[in-house]
RNA sequence: GUGAGUGUCGCCUAGAGGUCUAAGGCGCCAGGUUGUGGCCCUGGAGAACGAGGGUUCAAAUCCCUCCACUCACCCCA
């Protein structure tokens, strides 16, 4: 006999088995209820778009576009891409359905598989899932505090402790330009003791020099100029606007002038959600300004913005600090049947009670009664209602409550009554 | 793409050249008198030890290759 090795789900993607399910359901339930709290609604998208769609939004130079894009040819000949971001959909479908005609801002929100070819690691996946919102249509720094506000309620509502908000401006594209070549020139001074990576950094991408980790380009990159100082006066003003509004939410936040985010299109105010002791990549959540976006996607200039989660991490981190999550509900009622006679009882009396909204679960039939309760308590049913041979002659079931063990016939006809 | 670690029944683990036709715990299945669970007891099913190749009289145990998983770097959620 061959034996044939077993599929596995591909690497970086995972099964969400029924014991986790818990989780998520919980997440996606504070998903809802923080988002009906602001007055964003739901957005779905399709999981996969028409590839520039990315390319175009998140910048040719980052490294999703650069090397994590899932992208194939359909048959017809277009490249599609997975989705590896849910901005950029979501503004594709505010434009595609004409959503500038609504009264704006827009706030929308989504919860979606994501899909990055990287190499897995302990909160990264290929597959992962985020939950974002987008306000769109609106540039006043009110949206930018109602955004990183419901993101810092959002994780207080899981009873997430021990988390940092970390924020920045990166101004617009008019002040940035003078911000890039002081940051250009600070760093060509000492372009000889820059790692490899900064050296195509400073060529290709130089905000991102910042973000590096090598312990050679840290001093080169806390002396850095910083964005905040070469904000124009309508991006400064913005930003202390912000600042303002955090402070009277009473939102701590932690000024970093070296946070950037990793998408070219983010403008103005950018933000991360992070655990305190924060390591590469453990970051929760972030989002920013993206005030060019849209009509670089063709539409009029609008300026909008918005934030993303993980999913994953957020399990990951509720887990660490061994959160209290609600469990799932699960049928109470169990039934057990002795008998073909009792099996035809059993399977009629299951559609009636579920029909009446009592949620039963049937015992496998052919089974001694002793196996049968030994498996309704394993899978933890309260109750239990057990027929035999000397039920069907009578026209009852024993009605069993599974915790007291206590017991008693009632007629079928009483029976419903009796268990709700 | 780079580097490190790991790979024995569904899960956890023992085992370090012959005692392994692989052991234990959990879980699963069945039984412990007549139609009744949870504790306990008994029994059972379940792995040729990731795959392939070598070394050896002899390999789960040594070597090589590959694969997978995990972690880290890069970067992000």
């Amino acid at each position: 006999m061959e034996k044939i090795s077993l599929y596995q789900a591909p690497r970086g993607t995972f099964d969400i088995l029924p014991k986790e399910q818990a989780y998520w359901r919980y997440i996606e339930q504070k998903v809802v209820n923080i988002c009906q709290l602001y007055g964003y609604e739901r957005i779905d998208a399709p999981v996969f778009e028409d590839s520039q769609l990315f390319s175009r939004s998140v910048g040719k130079e980052t490294d999703i576009v650069d090397k994590q894009m899932y992208t194939f040819k359909d048959r017809g000949g277009n490249s599609l891409t997975l989705r590896p971001e849910g901005t950029a959909p979501v503004c594709r479908a505010y434009l595609e359905h004409g959503l500038h005609n609504l009264p704006q801002p827009v706030r929308l929100y989504y919860l979606a598989a994501i899909f990055r070819y990287e190499r897995p690691q302990s909160g990264r996946y290929r597959q992962h899932h985020q939950f974002g919102y987008e306000a769109i249509g609106d540039g006043d720094p009110t949206l930018d505090a109602e955004v990183i506000d419901m993101a810092w309620r959002f994780f207080t509502s899981l009873s997430l402790r021990h988390l940092s908000l970390q924020l920045n401006s990166i101004g617009c594209k008019k002040c940035r330009r003078q911000y890039l070549a002081a940051l250009k020139e600070h760093y060509a001074r000492s372009s000889k003791n820059l790692c490899s990576d900064c050296k195509t950094r400073l060529k290709r991408n130089p905000l991102r020099l910042l973000d590096c980790k090598k312990r050679q380009c840290q001093p080169i990159a806390d002396s850095a100029p910083r964005s905040t100082d070469y904000l124009c006066s309508e991006c400064e003003k913005h930003f202390s606007q912000l600042k303002r509004y955090l402070k009277l939410l009473k939102i701590p936040f932690t000024l970093n002038h070296r946070l950037v985010r990793g998408l070219d299109y983010y403008t103005r105010t950018v933000f991360e959600i992070q655990p305190e002791k924060a390591t590469a990549q453990s970051a929760l959540g972030g989002g920013g300004r993206y005030d060019d976006l849209i009509e670089e996607l063709g539409g009029k200039p609008t300026p909008a913005i918005g934030f993303g989660a993980g999913l994953e991490r957020i399990v990951l981190n509720l887990k660490k600090e061994s959160a209290p999550i609600p469990p799932l509900p699960r049928p109470q009622l169990f039934i057990a049947h002795l008998g073909d006679a009792a099996t035809e009882d059993a399977v009629k009396l299951a559609a009636s009670l579920r029909k009446a909204g009592i949620a039963a679960v049937i015992a496998p039939a052919g089974k001694s009664l002793k196996s049968q309760l030994r498996q309704a308590n394993s899978l933890g049913f309260t109750k239990a209602v057990i027929i035999g041979e000397d039920e069907v002659k009578s026209g009852t079931a024993i009605v069993r409550d599974m915790t007291t063990s206590q017991q008693k016939t009632v007629p079928l006809p009483q029976l419903e009554r009796e268990l709700k």
